[in-house]
RNA sequence: GGGCGUGUAGCUCAGCGGUAGAGCUCUCGGCUUACAACCGAGCGGUCGCAGGUUCGAACCCUGUCGCGCCCA
C-alpha cells in the first residue's frame, strides 16, 4: 500500500519555487495577497455547489457580519474576523465548498453623521433633486442643505470609498472571503430584499403600523426601538409636591416636576394601607387646578417616595403601562424637539402653562420649581438622588416619550406563543460556546413590545409605502398604497403610486409618501437572505440557506442575531443558520471593551506591520470562542517567533534532503516512525478540537508538538539525515512527511508562513489541500522512543549549561539510568543519541526512579 | 437588583476528582554553519476566600468577595 501523503510530483507546475538563502516573514503579506487574488485561491465553485450530486453536508455557508463602513476597525475586529476564517480555512481543507462573502453595512445614522461632517451638508427632505449637485471642496462652517436623493448619493460615494479601505486591510489579514462576492446593505438589492420581506412580513400580518407612545431621541428626532436602549446613572432631585385631597393634601415625590401639567392621576399599590381611603376618589393638581383620580396598580412601589406617584403622559414606560392598562386620558406636553409643546392639553389652563411653553424639559424643570414655591405647593428643598435613566445608546440626552405613528414587527413581546416559537428557534441553533443560548433566552423573556423598525431619518430603506391624501390634505392610514412587488426597491418619496402623477404628490386629494426609512437592523436582520441571494439567485439560496455559521460577538445577540432569527422564522419557517460562533471582545489591560468611542482601540495596521499576519492571526488563535482576551503586544513576538521557526526548520529539514517524492514507506527508524505516529494522534487531536470549532485547542496541540519536533526530533536525527543510505533515507522521510502535515495543521492560523514553506516543494496552495488525517500516518511507531530518547538528550543538555560549556562540547561518558521500560525505548535511539550529544561513550542502565543522566565532559584541549 | 461568564506562577492562559502545567517575563549559560528577532538550563503557585461532600478537591456542592458582559 502506497500511503500518500499529498505529495504531488515536485515538478509540477506552481512546486518548487526552491528554498531562498535568507528566508524572512517580511513581505509575505504582500506576495500571497497577490497571488491568492491572481489565482482565485478562495473563490467558491458555485458551479460544483449547485452540481445535484453534491450534499448540502459538503457546503459551508458562512454569514460574515458586515462591518459598519463608516466606522474603523480595531484590533478587536480583527481577531473576531480571524476566528471565522479558521473555520473557513479549515473547512475548506475538508473539502467543503466554502461560500465566505463579505458585506458592508452602510446603512444608517452613522453614515449619515459622517457624510454631514465630510462634505459640510445636511438633508432637507422637502428640498427637490440637484442632478448636478457637488458637495464644498472643504467643508464650510453652514452645512449645505441638499434633497434626501443628493444626500443618498453622497452616503453611497463615500461609503465606497471607505469600503475600498476596509477591502485591502481585511485582504492583508488575509481573510480567505470569495471577494467576488460581496454585498452592501444599502445597495439597489439590498434594499429590494428588504422592502419585499416588509411586504410579505404585512401582508402575513407581522408587521403592522400603530399610533402610540415611543421612546423618542430629541437630538436625532427618531423613535428608538427597545434593543437600542440604555440605563445611565444620572443625578436627580426629588421634589415633594402637595396636592389638595378631599381631606387635605396629598404629597408625591417626583423627579420631573415639569411634567405636573401632564399629570392624568396619582398611583398607589392596592395594598398600600396609607392610601386605602384615597382610591376611587379624586385629587386636583397644584398651579393647574386640574382634577385627577387616584387608581392602584401593583407597579406603584410603596417604599419608593411617599409611596404614591404622578402618573404622567409620559415620563417613563411605567407611565405608559398605567395609561394603557387603567385607560386613561392623554395630556402629551413634549413635543419631537425635546421641548414643551405650545398649547396646553386641552383641558389644562393656559396660565401658568404659557410660561412654559417652548422651553426645554430642563428650563420648563426651573421654573415650575420656582413656581410651586411661590404657591407653597413644594415642601421642603428637593432631595438629590442618582438614578437610572434610559438613553438611546449613541445618543446624548435622556429619552422622551411622544406619541408618534411607528411601524412595527411581532417579536414576541406581546405575544407568549411567538416568544416560545422564537425560544424554541434559538434551541435548533449549536451556539459556540454553548452558554451564549442564555444570552438569547433571557432576552426573548424579557421583551416587553414589539420590534420597533421605523426611523425618522433620511439614510435607509424606506418604507414601499404612500397614502392618500383626503380633502383637507389629511393623510389615510387605513389604507395604504403598497408599491408592487416587482418594481422593488422604490423610493415612495421620488416614485409615484400607480393611478397617481407626481404633481398630486403633498396636495389634497393626491398622495403622500411614508415618511420613515427603516431601522439599520431591519435590513441587516436580512443577511444571511441578501447574501445567500434569496432575491437574487434562488438557485444559490436553495443551496447555502440556512446558512452553516452566524459568527458575531456576544454584545448584539439581542440584536442583531435575535432579529435575523425573526425574519427567517417567518419568511422561511426555518433558522437562519445552524450555527451561532460568538467570539469575545478584545479588551485593554484594564479589561474594558476595545472601542473607538473609548479611545482605547488600537489600530490594526501598525500592530500588522511591526509583527506580521501571522503573528496577530497567532494571537487572536489564542481567543477562545466567546472569552473575552486583553490585549498584549508581547504575545504578538511569540506568533512571530512560529511563524519564523517554520520558515527556518522548513528551509534546514528541505536541506537535509527530505523532499516530496519521500514517503512513509521509507520510513523504518523506530525512533522515526515514533515521531509519525505521535504526530497521528496529534491530528487526531487537532481535528476533533476544530470539528467542535475549539481552533485554539487545535493550535495548541500542534504547536507543543511542533517545538518539540523542532528542538528534540530535529536535533536527534540531523546528523544521521545528512548521511546516505536507508537509515538516512528513513529519516529525510520522516522529515518530509512531518514537515508537510505541520504546514497543513496550521495552514489555517497561519496561512503566509505556511503557503511561502509549501511553495519551496509542493504543488498549488496549501490552502487548498486537504486538513491531515491521523489514520495515513503509520501507527506502529512508538512515541516513547522520542520521547525517552529526547529526555536522554535533556539530561545531556543540562549537565552541559550547568558546566556553563557549549551544547557543542565532548561528552567522555553519559551514563543514562532510567527504568527498566525506557532502556530498550533509549536503546532504539541510541546512534542519534550519540551523536547529538557529542557522546564517546553511551551507558544505558536501568535504575530506580526517573531518568538521570550522569555526564564527564570531555577535557578541553587549550585553545 | 437579575442572568451569564470568570477568578490557577509577575503577565497571558491550559488543566475540571487521583503526585500543580505551558508560553512570556526574570536569572544563569551558550555565536550550536536552520534560526542571536536564536539556542540550552533554571527560579517561580497554600489553584480568590470560608465551609461542606469524598479515602482523596484547583476540579463537585453551599456561601462569600473581586472582575467582565448583558439586562433591570
Amino acid at each position: 500500500m502506497t500511503t500518500d501523503i499529498h505529495a504531488p510530483d515536485a515538478a509540477a507546475p506552481g512546486a518548487g519555487g526552491g528554498v531562498p538563502d535568507k528566508p524572512t516573514i517580511d513581505g509575505l503579506e504582500e506576495k500571497w495577497v497577490e497571488r491568492w487574488a491572481a489565482e482565485d485561491t478562495y473563490a467558491f465553485d458555485r458551479a460544483a455547489a449547485l452540481y445535484p450530486a453534491t450534499a448540502r453536508e459538503q457546503i459551508w455557508s458562512i454569514d460574515t457580519p458586515p462591518p459598519t463602513a463608516s466606522g474603523s476597525l480595531h484590533v478587536g475586529h480583527v481577531f473576531s474576523y480571524t476566528h471565522t476564517d479558521f473555520i473557513a480555512r479549515y473547512q475548506r481543507m475538508r473539502g467543503k465548498h466554502v461560500f465566505y462573502p463579505m458585506g458592508w453595512d452602510d446603512n444608517g445614522l452613522p453614515t449619515e453623521r459622517r457624510v454631514q461632517n465630510y462634505y459640510g451638508v445636511r438633508c432637507d427632505p422637502s428640498l427637490p433633486y440637484d442632478p448636478s449637485f457637488e458637495p464644498p471642496a472643504k467643508p464650510e462652517k453652514n452645512q449645505v442643505p441638499i434633497s434626501r436623493r443628493n444626500f443618498v448619493e453622497l452616503c453611497m460615494r463615500l461609503t465606497e470609498a471607505d469600503e475600498a479601505e476596509f477591502e485591502k486591510l481585511w485582504r492583508r489579514v488575509g481573510l480567505s472571503v470569495d471577494w467576488s462576492n460581496v454585498y452592501r446593505t444599502i445597495s439597489e438589492s439590498s434594499r429590494a430584499t428588504a422592502q419585499r420581506m416588509f411586504l410579505h412580513n404585512l401582508a402575513r400580518g407581522e408587521a403592522y403600523a400603530q399610533e402610540a407612545p415611543t421612546l423618542w431621541d430629541v437630538t436625532f428626532r427618531t423613535a428608538v426601538a427597545q434593543a437600542e436602549l440604555e440605563d445611565r446613572e444620572r443625578p436627580g432631585a426629588y421634589h415633594r409636591i402637595s396636592f389638595s385631597g378631599p381631606s387635605g393634601p396629598v404629597y408625591i415625590e417626583t423627579t420631573r416636576p415639569e411634567l405636573l401639567p401632564a399629570c392624568v392621576a396619582l398611583v398607589a399599590h392596592p395594598d398600600d394601607e396609607r392610601y386605602q381611603p384615597l382610591f376611587g376618589k379624586t385629587v386636583t393638581t397644584p398651579l393647574f387646578g386640574v382634577e385627577v383620580p387616584v387608581v392602584a396598580h401593583r407597579l406603584a412601589e410603596p417604599d419608593k417616595g411617599s409611596g404614591i406617584a404622578m402618573i404622567c403622559t409620559f415620563g417613563d414606560l411605567n407611565d405608559v403601562t398605567w395609561w394603557r392598562e387603567l385607560q386613561l386620558p392623554t395630556r402629551a406636553i413634549v413635543g419631537w424637539d425635546g421641548r414643551l409643546l405650545p398649547d396646553p392639553p386641552a383641558d389644562v389652563p393656559a396660565s401658568p402653562y404659557d410660561e412654559l411653553a417652548g422651553k426645554t424639559v430642563f428650563s420648563a424643570q426651573q421654573r415650575i420649581v420656582e413656581l410651586l414655591r411661590e404657591s407653597g405647593d413644594l415642601e421642603g428643598g428637593p432631595t438629590p438622588i442618582t438614578h437610572p435613566v434610559k438613553f438611546y445608546e449613541k445618543g446624548d440626552r435622556p429619552l422622551e416619550i411622544v406619541t408618534t405613528r411607528q411601524w412595527y414587527i411581532r417579536n414576541g413581546g406581546r405575544d407568549a406563543d411567538l416568544r416560545e416559537a422564537l425560544i424554541a428557534r434559538g434551541r435548533e441553533i449549536q451556539w459556540v460556546p454553548d452558554h451564549m443560548r442564555h444570552r438569547y433566552e433571557n432576552w426573548v423573556e424579557g421583551l416587553n413590545g414589539d420590534w420597533l423598525i421605523s426611523r425618522q431619518r433620511f439614510f435607509g430603506v424606506p418604507f414601499p409605502i404612500w397614502y392618500r391624501l383626503d380633502e383637507a390634505g389629511e393623510p389615510d392610514h387605513s389604507a395604504p398604497i403598497l408599491a408592487p412587488e416587482e418594481s422593488l426597491p422604490v423610493d415612495p418619496s421620488s416614485d409615484v403610486p400607480a393611478g397617481f402623477t407626481e404633481d398630486q404628490r403633498g396636495v389634497p386629494g393626491g398622495f403622500m409618501a411614508d415618511p420613515d426609512v427603516m431601522d439599520t437592523w431591519a435590513t441587516s436582520s436580512l443577511s444571511p437572505q441578501v447574501a445567500s441571494g434569496w432575491d437574487t439567485d434562488p438557485e444559490l439560496f436553495a443551496r447555502v440557506f440556512p446558512m452553516d455559521q452566524r459568527p458575531q460577538a456576544h454584545d448584539i445577540i439581542r440584536t442583531w442575531l435575535f432579529s435575523t432569527v425573526v425574519r427567517a422564522h417567518y419568511e422561511h419557517g426555518t433558522v437562519p443558520w445552524t450555527h451561532a460562533t460568538i467570539s469575545g471582545f478584545v479588551v485593554d489591560p484594564d479589561r474594558k471593551k476595545m472601542s473607538k468611542s473609548k479611545g482605547n482601540a488600537t489600530t490594526p495596521i501598525d500592530v500588522l506591520e511591526r509583527y506580521g499576519t501571522d503573528a496577530v492571526r497567532w494571537r487572536a488563535a489564542g481567543a477562545r470562542p466567546g472569552a473575552d482576551s486583553p490585549f498584549d503586544e508581547t504575545q504578538m513576538k511569540v506568533g512571530r517567533r512560529l511563524a519564523m521557526k517554520i520558515l527556518n526548520v522548513g528551509k534546514f529539514v528541505l536541506g537535509l534532503g527530505a523532499s516530496a517524492s519521500s514517503t512513509v514507506e521509507q520510513v523504518t527508524e523506530p525512533i522515526d516512525l515514533g515521531l509519525l505516529t505521535a504526530l497521528g494522534r496529534v491530528v487526531d487531536e487537532a481535528t476533533a478540537a476544530m470539528e467542535t470549532y475549539n481552533y485554539t485547542r487545535a493550535l495548541e496541540v500542534s504547536e507543543t508538538f511542533f517545538w518539540s519536533f523542532c528542538d528534540d526530533y530535529v536535533e536527534l536525527v540531523k546528523s544521521r539525515a545528512y548521511g546516505s543510505g536507508p537509515e538516512a533515507a528513513s529519516a529525510q522521510a520522516a522529515l518530509a512527511v512531518a514537515l508537510e502535515v505541520q504546514l497543513r495543521l496550521f495552514a489555517p492560523v497561519l496561512p503566509f508562513v505556511t503557503e511561502e514553506v509549501w511553495s519551496w516543494w509542493q504543488a498549488g496552495s496549501v490552502h487548498r489541500a486537504a486538513w491531515p488525517v491521523g489514520s495515513d500516518l503509520p501507527a506502529t511507531g512508538d512515541p516513547a522512543v522520542v520521547t525517552a530518547t529526547a529526555a536522554a538528550l535533556a539530561g545531556v543538555r543540562k549537565a552541559k549549561s550547568d558546566a556553563k560549556v557549549s551544547m557543542r562540547a565532548d561528552v567522555e561518558t553519559a551514563t543514562v539510568r532510567a527504568p527498566a521500560a525506557q532502556v530498550p525505548l533509549i536503546e532504539a535511539g541510541r546512534a542519534d543519541l550519540v551523536d547529538a550529544g557529542g557522546i564517546a561513550t553511551l551507558v544505558v542502565e536501568p535504575g530506580d526512579g526517573e531518568l538521570t543522566v550522569d555526564v564527564v565532559l570531555a577535557e578541553v584541549p587549550d585553545a
